[in-house]
RNA sequence: GGGCGCUUAGCUCAGUUGGUUCAGAGCACUUGGUUUACACCCAAGGGGUCGGGGGUUCGAAUCCCUCAGCGCCCACCA
């Protein structure tokens, strides 16, 4: 007896290794026997999916359900199809989302991460991890995802690790990944840096202060306008247009910054625009980006005024060890008392915040690791523009190839403990001196050779503090998960890797689909993946982002109790056209749920019948069933077509259709008999097989139709 | 500021190369039926100047221009 949808949630566990499992044989003899999908010349072939691993002390939300039902859909597709479908499964540690959740944790504790040390921490953060990861994983398999679960994959495993450790040797032995002293994001919260991409630049409503400042030797001021007042302690210079007529007069004279008494240039850029604030800048080097450019070509002085958690430090005088926002509003009001303040106008702009922390980032000067990028995104934006890698659906070609022409260095070091530390040993007295290499020892003797004295002991080593950016280990996902980085010929990744489809939002097109296949090339000169499925954002049904905030985010786990893992995969599939943000409604999943059910009162239908060996075939139903083949086999065919196109919204209706109007409503009524009386063999036996048919279709979207 | 996309029935969306298979689907709705598979059913039905305006064409939801509204991405401007 077969179970059912809402009633029971089960999951396949599909093995795929190099040689196909008995189950999987068993998959492959049932379909080609039967005949009810074709399978292709391609058939034993491979099929490799590898999924975007959540983070691995996540929770199942919206998202993860469209994703992995897609991808689940796609593998069992192509396993019925006769491939050797494979789908590695796995976590990713989330270097500052996990970090950030367990110093919280330690926080309600009463302890600082900062005085409990790394090897500490890490302890915690482990004890966090085992604790808390794997229950995503255990969420997927409720909703009936068919991965390869022995292959699960997590990017801290040692062996990721490892191949981690070694891309970084290698790419920066090529000379790709170099150390510099940069303007980069400072996020005050988590107190690390971040990469350009994890900046989000949000519209707020701030104002401009216009503030006067003397001119050395005389009672002339000069009026500058800024949104950041409380940088004023670390202004190096004041600058003007040079063919500025308003500000002539100042050519070569000298300012005197307020409250500091700083006496600073003034000096001529034709960066400076005629047209915005009073056409007067204020100069801050180490605190904009800009004013760092101004800052190196004039060989101004840099003044760092801020600690790590944004508070000023001995620079900000007497508002040492205060915050930033805190400090604006107190220097406004000693400016407006001493009257250096002019005038405030409301201002609107975009802030750069943190993706994570939600933070103000900071600009910041600090010494950094980099990968070049330029280089590895030529074959990557070729591989796209031509094609060899598909973007689905298409629109999305033009934002890739203007991100991937305009690309800039790549800010891969945090100042964090959780995740992959760099393998960048400092030597020397000032520890002025680094290697890069996969282990101390390894570091050892490149040190003694680079400096000549062989007398250098593991103790003259200093590791680097900081971990690479956690999508510098994503980066590699499909590549590390087949172990191609440390054994690049071994079995496995020559026959699974390039893969097939790669299903994620496009929200990550940046931060990880144009990195792999980025990685791809320079790894192994080959692309990651054929085809990139961007789903689009589940919205709920107002259009809006579903957020914690909002409070609108249905919890996956009760909708699946609810409404069967059928019901809700069937329900998100309902409105799942590529690329396009789909409006969720729990109605959907009821209507899924039905569908189920539908299905399964049909199968109890025919359940119900007798045979009666004394009958003759009846003709009316020799007729329906006639005409039911002919329009299942064309259904088919459609389905397909679907299929190919990645149409799955419509694969699902048409099967949908097939089954609920052709199926049941008529063929089962036309053949069904009289209440009483028996059903012939023959008629019986047709039924069967193609209600047998039928629910293959269906397969690939309900996991629990087994008849 | 630059780029991309969307606007079709009450709702969510299809509509691929412009032409009697182009005005569609599902849900919702209305009416009738059915009470021994399923009220999670069956049948029939109503409902849209395809965002506004202009143009190209024998012919436009489809191509071009323009306006309006919405959304997304990118960008260092006080």
């Amino acid at each position: 007896m077969p179970t059912f949808a809402h009633i029971n949630v089960s999951y396949m566990s599909i093995p795929s290794k190099f040689t196909p499992s008995a189950i999987e044989q068993k998959w492959y003899d049932y379909w080609t026997q039967n005949k009810y999908f074709h399978s292709t010349p391609d058939a034993r072939k491979p099929y490799t999916i590898v999924i975007p691993p959540p983070n691995v002390t996540g929770v199942l939300h919206m998202g993860h359900l469209m994703n992995n039902t897609l991808q689940d859909v796609l593998i069992r597709r192509a396993r019925m199809r006769g491939y050797n479908a494979c789908w590695v499964p796995g976590t990713d540690h989330a270097s500052i989302a996990t970090e950030a959740k367990v110093v919280n944790k330690l926080k309600n504790q009463g302890i600082d991460k900062a005085d409990i040390g790394r090897e500490a921490f890490l302890k915690h953060a482990w004890d966090w991890t085992d604790e808390h990861g794997g229950i995503i994983l255990e969420q997927l398999k409720k909703l009936g995802c068919s991965c390869d679960w022995e292959r699960t994959k997590f990017t801290l495993d040692e062996d990721m690790s490892a191949s981690v450790i070694q891309v970084f040797v290698e790419l920066y032995e090529k000379g790709l990944i170099y150390r510099g002293y940069r303007m980069v994001h400072w996020d005050p919260d988590a107190q690390t840096t971040l990469s350009d991409e994890e900046v989000i630049y949000e519209e707020k409503q701030g104002k401009l202060y216009y503030i006067a400042y003397a001119i050395e030797g005389s009672n002339e001021k000069v009026v500058i306008a800024t949104t950041r007042p409380e940088t004023l302690f670390g202004d190096t210079a004041v600058a003007i247009h040079p063919e500025d007529e308003r500000y002539t007069a100042l050519h070569g004279k000298k300012a005197i910054v307020p409250l500091v008494n700083r006496v600073v240039p003034i000096i001529k850029d034709e960066y400076v625009s005629l047209e915005l604030g009073t056409g007067c800048l204020k100069v801050t080097p180490a605190h904009d980006e800009n004013d760092k450019i101004l800052g190196d070509k004039h060989k101004l002085e840099f003044i760092d005024i801020f600690n790590p958690d944004g508070t000023l430090n001995h620079q900000g005088l007497h508002y040492k060890g205060q915050d930033r926002f805190a400090v604006r509003k107190e220097v406004v009001k000693e400016l407006e008392a001493n009257g250096s303040l002019i005038k405030v106008t409301p201002h609107t702009h975009k802030l750069g915040t943190s993706e994570r922390t939600k933070a103000v980032v900071e600009p910041r000067l600090s010494d950094q690791w980099f990968l070049q990028m330029e280089a590895l995104a030529k074959p990557a934006i070729d591989a796209v523009e031509n094609e060899d890698v598909q973007l689905v659906p298409k629109k999305f070609i033009n934002t890739y190839r203007h991100w991937m022409n305009n690309i800039r260095d790549w800010n891969i070091s945090r100042q964090l403990w959780w995740g992959h530390q760099i393998p960048a040993y400092y030597y020397g007295t000032n520890n002025e001196n680094v290697v890069v290499a996969e282990t101390e020892e390894k570091a050892l003797e490149k040190a003694k050779i680079a400096s000549g004295n062989d007398a250098l002991t593991l103790n003259d080593l200093t590791q680097d503090e900081d971990v690479l950016d956690t999508w510098f280990s994503s980066w590699l996902w499909p590549i590390s998960v087949f172990n191609g980085v440390l054994e690049p010929e071994n079995e496995e990744i020559s026959y699974y890797y390039p893969t097939q489809e790669l299903v994620t939002g496009p929200d990550i097109l940046f931060f990880w689909v144009a990195r792999m296949i980025m990685s791809g090339y320079v790894l192994r000169n080959e692309k990651p993946f054929s085809h990139v499925y961007l789903t689009g954002l589940v919205r709920d049904s107002q259009g809006r982002k579903m957020s914690k905030q909002l409070g609108n985010s249905p919890d996956a786990i009760k909708l699946m109790d609810t409404y069967g893992a059928d019901g809700v995969r069937v329900g998100l599939l309902l409105s799942a056209a590529a690329g396009n943000d789909l409006l969720f409604d729990e109605n959907l999943c009821q209507q899924g749920k039905n569908f189920a059910n539908k299905i399964w009162n049909a199968f109890r239908l025919v359940q119900s019948w007798t045979v009666d060996e004394t009958l003759s075939p009846c003709k009316t139903a020799a007729v329906g069933l006639d005409w039911y083949t002919s329009k299942f086999q064309q259904t088919l065919a459609t389905i397909d077509d679907h299929f190919d196109k990645y149409r799955i919204s419509d694969a699902l209706m048409a099967t949908y259709k097939l089954i609920w109007d052709d199926f049941c409503s008529w063929l089962l009524e036309i053949v069904k008999p009289a209440y009483g009386e028996g059903i012939d063999a023959e008629t019986y036996q047709k039924v069967c097989a193609l209600f047998g048919s039928v629910t293959c279709s269906c397969k690939l979207i309900l996991i629990n139709v087994i008849v």
